[in-house]
DNA sequence: CTTGATATGTTATAAAATAACATTTAACAA
DNA sequence: TTGTTAAATGTTATTTTATAACATATCAAG
């Protein structure tokens, strides 16, 4: 067990599951997880924080990959393209997703403090959307929420 | 009268309030709303739309400001700070409010086929945050809601 | 007048992302 | 088999976005 993503669960179990997870769905889909594309999954799994396209090409280049640029934004343009990671625009970082749900708009916390993300689901999230779309007549593809702050964690070590 | 910001609206008194607001506010703050400062405001009042830094940059430098990127990203930082500028992560850019109430969550509608961009109110937005604070322990200090997708009139036009 | 705080200006550099093109791989048709 | 394609990977070069570092100017307080 390990206290990631502003709590404690067992991680390995966590990885492997999603990996497994995007296995199936690639294979549903016709959808190729390569092995830069799934060794990329793993990386952002492992690290199970936003990790900035630069630090994932680094961990890529030690791992026998290429090492310019395009070969991690590529593997990140799959991985978001079909759900397994979102980008955090805050922080031009990605991370990897923690919902099986396709088609879920995420919806992430920020610590300022401890740098770490949590993905988090927001029940009323549809319908808020819905509703927007109803009122302005706009249709909408994609919602991106990202809410900054202090983690419980990290309000209990300023407090003291 | 000007279609801009998916509704038409006087686009001339509009500029003319903001910027007498923000001299206001910043009078009662006692903040500093210098030349370069207003003219950064007044030039994203007149677009009426996202602009990149370096676009501000270039109308800034032909006014006779400085014409290095400093000039025109401090210039966005005071008025982001202060409320009077938005930034779209999505976008890499940034856009005047069009709220006046001070301290609001922003909440963006992005039109992927027109790029404009709209301000709009969500009245559930305060009672949202202060859900996700009860259940998640997490102290909000900023919330960003960027929704893309295609707005009302380019629906239309797509339609035809 | 001096000092300190704030703002403006510059040069240089860092960080993030993409364009363009060559090479490889695997599926597929002739 | 062999030629043909499409998808993926690799590289170099460049663009776009943003900040660091430092010099100069402005102005109010002491
Ligand atoms: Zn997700
Ligand atoms: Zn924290
Ligand atoms: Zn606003
Ligand atoms: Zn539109």
């Amino acid at each position: 067990m390990n206290g990631i993503g502003f709590h404690s669960h067992d991680h390995k179990s966590c990885i492997f599951e999603a990996v497994k997870a995007a296995e199936e769905q690639c294979c549903r889909q016709g959808l190729q997880l390569t092995p830069v594309r799934k060794r990329s999954l793993e990386i952002l799994l492992e690290e199970h924080r936003a990790m900035r396209a630069y630090d994932l090409l680094d961990r890529l280049a030690k791992d026998g990959f290429g090492s310019q640029p395009p070969v991690a934004y590529r593997a990140l343009e799959f991985l978001t393209n079909n759900g397994f990671v979102h980008k955090i625009e805050k922080l031009n970082a990605f991370i990897a997703c923690t919902h099986r749900e396709s088609g879920h708009m995420p919806v992430f916390l920020i610590c300022s403090q401890c740098e770490r993300v949590s993905e988090i689901v927001l029940p009323e999230a549809e319908e808020i959307w819905s509703g927007v779309e109803t009122t302005s007549g706009f249709s909408i593809t994609t919602a991106l929420l990202e809410i900054e702050g202090v983690c419980a964690a990290c309000k209990v070590n300023t407090d003291k």
